[in-house]
DNA sequence: GGAGGCCTCCAAAGCGCTTTGGATGGTTGC
DNA sequence: GCAACCATCCAAAGCGCTTTGGAGGCCTCC
């Protein structure tokens, strides 16, 4: 069933029954219920292809993610999609995803662009200074950034999380409860989150004249051995932090595999605060949760940041909007005061 | 630049340069030489939407994830898209992604047939016996599953791990090593996959004349908790399991967990073996792996199933193709004989 | 030398929708 | 009574591609 044949069916002609359906002001309240009567009874439903071929929009929003030389997939990703997707069904928006190389990730969005496949795109991760967002003004592609990068933040639209405010937070946290020698496992500082975190931790650190330790910061991919692996390290050497800070849940639990395997007891012997993005499959929750964590959902952020992307597109004025979030510290069974003996450690 | 502007340029007909283009015969080779260089030279790329108008084909894949009632979304879903993916943008096919709540499911096959989004779809996770098979094999759409359900076999394409073997493997592995009590923390035994593991597991013991015991066997949603609190339980009854075998390693964290805590050392005084999708963010490798595994790739597994399904749509003869895929067996730090005082236990 | 065949190319008709630019007929205002 | 004006509807021209059904020219073969 298309629309001619709808039409002839109405005895009407296609202009009519499209501006019936579509809802333009020129056309009889009655006809126009007859026209949706039948649309419902005959189970016609408007190809998208030819609509998007006549309108030019394509009701679609991109997302490209690349992949990395160390062919790392970010988990984050998947819980962001879960909560944009939710949000496109049901504005009946469509997605697609582009895995490509990290060294074809331009090509793809010019690609987007010129086969006209996409009507915004949502840019994950960026790095301190991120090409992505010149190139995707210059193309004057309509987009959304899952978090900022370093130019000024009125320039393009955003949400993003306050990392830096959250790991002060944390490292505050800890220093109110005694602990001087706090390590912290960030992720790779070229992501603009992770450097942002970093300066958190610093600020705390620096507001309370308590020196830094290079020796106590690690920065790679969040995964779990990174946490064991950097911890082991830390605790075989003399003056070992006494709490430690992670970046996600992940390497958490590998810090607290290495502390377990020691025989140390977390929020005992050592504190650790992590950040939680709330992955659905990585649960930090019950009554008193495992970890103290700074906690913000990316499956929320997910929902935002194509809401506002839709928003964009289909409103005349595009000026960047923006959203800064804080996240929550809540506080669980993995942090404690500093064991007396190494308080000044 | 479009096709009529290219052969307005070339002082071609529109249908000559599309013939050149898409590599029709009856085209001269070099006037064939002579639009390809002027394409490339212009940097002309055929509009998508149009083609898919002209044509019928969508050139793109469908994914349909369930939002199911615990809001957990598959982590192991971001993986195998990322190799799909690789091979979607080598192929230039598209894919798009229709996050939905479970119970909208059918209605979202029904509405990417009906607007035909899609040339062909994969489904994720099979269950028992899945109604979305009958419902595709309905609607004539083609696809493929990752995973197979309970029907013969050769009805529809599939491309699965052999689950059974797997864990009967594993199961064989740890009694080799003198275990009998073995426990299974599998995910949830709807999902074929589950129910197959638990069958491998459960023939090993019976060909050795081993007691199946309901107390040593778990079934839930994947997730690291699942691992730590099934453990600490076992661990506290009398009669506990000297080995665990889990369906992630996920859920091998999780019991990695418990036993630090009880200061049970893996490998010597409880041995694990975990099945390992061979995650990126879950690394299991080195010289020697943290966890004995039966492992195989997922992003393999997106990369295979994408193939086939693009195989499947653009031959004429659309029967039924399927792959079983062997998991590696490897050995790694969590294994070892069963501790001489529980060697009966 | 004319029929038949092959190699190249093209005009034009779709694919199914939107949208521009009227047409039609009934109302209104003076 | 006539012009101006709405409210409704429609024909036809796109959107940018593919594909059908030739057409024209040259070669071959008897």
């Amino acid at each position: 069933m298309n629309l001619k044949e709808l039409a002839k069916l109405l005895e009407l002609s296609p202009t009519t029954v499209s501006r019936a359906l579509n809802g333009y002001p020129e056309v009889n309240a009655n006809t126009r219920e007859r026209v949706t009567a039948a649309a419902r009874k005959y189970g016609y439903a408007p190809n998208q292809v030819a609509k998007r071929l006549a309108t030019g929009r394509s009701h679609t929003i991109g997302h490209v993610i690349p992949i990395s030389g160390h062919q790392m997939i970010n988990p984050i990703f998947a819980e962001f999609m879960a909560g944009a997707g939710e949000v496109y069904s049901t504005r009946s928006y469509d997605s697609i995803l582009s895995v490509v190389p990290e060294t074809e990730e331009a090509d793809a969005y010019r690609t987007l662009v010129a086969n006209r496949k996409v009507d915004g795109v949502i840019v994950h991760g960026p790095h301190i200074n991120d090409y992505r967002i010149d190139l995707l003004q210059e193309l004057g592609l309509p987009f959304v950034v899952h978090g900022r990068d370093t130019r000024p933040e009125s320039e393009y639209s955003w949400l993003d999380m306050n990392n830096r405010r959250a790991f002060l937070r944390a490292t505050d946290f800890l220093l109110d409860l005694g602990h001087r020698r706090i390590a912290l496992l960030n992720g790779i500082e070229t992501h603009n989150f992770a450097a942002r975190r970093h300066q958190g931790y610093q600020d705390a650190l620096t507001r309370r004249g308590v020196p830094y330790d290079p020796a106590l910061v690690f920065a790679a991919d969040m995964v779990e051995p990174l946490g064991y692996d950097s911890t082991r390290k830390m605790l075989a050497d003399d003056n070992p932090p006494t709490a430690i800070i992670t970046s996600s849940i992940m390497v958490a639990l590998g810090v607290l595999r290495a502390t377990g395997e020691l025989g140390l007891h977390s929020g005992r012997d050592i504190s650790i605060i992590t950040h939680d993005d709330d992955l659905s499959y990585l649960p930090n929750g019950g009554a008193v949760p495992l970890f103290t964590a700074t906690r913000s959902s990316v499956r929320g952020a997910g929902r935002r940041c194509a809401e506002m992307l839709m928003d964009i597109i289909e409103s005349a004025d595009r000026s960047p909007q923006h959203e800064l979030w804080e996240a929550d510290l809540t506080v669980g069974r993995s942090t404690g005061p500093c064991p007396e003996g190494l308080k000044y450690g």
